[in-house]
DNA sequence: ATACCGACCTGTCAGC
DNA sequence: TGCTGACAGGTCGGTA
């Protein structure tokens, strides 16, 4: 679902507010599928612990940590009694031995159709909800995903999501990214290896501004061109950031708002629809097994 | 190195 | 009304 102006959007409305809060306890569903660390590390990691800020890294959403619990677990999960009956099994959390005097990260990917929530405890239980961290002040952070594509870890010591940020990357870095490959340029694009948050949406919308077709091999770009894509993308992402990202079926914030630049969408999810710039009608192919949506004379 | 494909999952929607 | 197939914001691993 989200790429990097849903995930910046949803990564701001945590931090405002879940940051300064404490984890009181966690509760994990049974399915294995979203985590990447194994239930007890995440539970272990989170609960005690006070959250110092969330950001975001590429598609990643960031929990930074404190390094050391804030009180002991013991009262805790003495108090977690009552709803381990409702909710299903609670882990036990796993000894700390190796975070001990490191901050922690919780990193979540939201894949597909993730979410990631802040609600009051009354508030009902969504199917396909995976996580339920309890915060002492008495909200909840819920981590919902129908189609499970989503992932949970935890880090200690620092968290590399590879690639680089395409808000932060200089044009000349970022033409240096595609030097030489022979792979179409939409596909680099997609490499979160090269640049990473950049997904779907934002590579069609990046490259139909750029006048550049999807199909077009990086290396076969003139210098001129990837300045214009470098500019693209960042304007798009921008653009996208400050109307809360893109909402196409579910889609909504930290807060449960939907995002606007859906409206700005100039080719996706517009085929057969005349291009707004020339009228010709737009083009959708498959390329790297994922739909490309381009006007076949404003981009060439 | 690159490119294509299926796999991972569930839900929705168009068409019959 | 219900079945079937295509498709969905992402990533990974296998294979040619």
């Amino acid at each position: 679902m989200p790429e990097l102006p849903e995930v910046e959007t949803i990564a701001r409305g945590l931090d405002k507010r879940v940051a300064g809060d404490t984890v009181e306890s966690v509760w994990i569903g049974s399915r294995k599928q979203p985590l990447k660390s194994p239930a007890n590390v995440i539970a272990g990691t989170l609960e005690g612990k006070r959250i110092l800020r969330v950001h975001r890294a590429g598609k990643h959403i960031i929990f930074d940590l404190e390094a050391e619990p804030r009180a002991l677990r013991t009262p805790v999960s003495q108090t977690k009694k009552s709803n381990r009956a409702v909710r299903g099994q609670t882990r036990q959390a796993a000894p700390l031995h190796h975070s001990d005097g490191q901050t922690a990260q919780w990193v979540v990917h939201l894949g597909m159709t993730g979410r990631m929530v802040v609600c009051e405890p009354a508030a009902e239980i969504a199917k396909h909800t995976h996580l339920i961290a309890k915060l002492a002040s008495g909200i909840e952070l819920r981590f919902i995903d129908p189609r499970m594509f989503g992932k949970l870890s935890v880090h200690f010591g620092g968290f590399d999501p590879g690639g680089v940020e395409p808000l932060e990357v200089s044009e000349e870095r970022f033409v240096a990214l595609f030097r030489g490959r022979q792979t179409p340029i939409k596909s680099a694009l997609l490499n979160q290896k090269l640049l990473r948050g950049v997904g779907n949406i934002y590579a069609d919308e990046s490259l139909f501004r750029a006048g550049i077709r999807p199909r077009r091999r990086a290396a076969a770009i003139t210098r001129e061109q990837l300045g214009k894509l470098h500019a693209a993308v960042q304007k798009v992402l921008r653009e996208a950031i400050a109307l809360g990202g893109s909402s196409i079926s579910d889609y909504v914030d930290a807060d449960g708002e939907e995002g606007f630049f859906q409206f700005q969408h100039r080719v996706y999810g517009r085929e057969g629809d005349p291009c707004l710039v020339c009228g010709t009608a737009i083009r959708r192919v498959v390329l790297a097994g994922r739909s490309s949506h381009y006007c076949a004379k404003c981009q060439q």
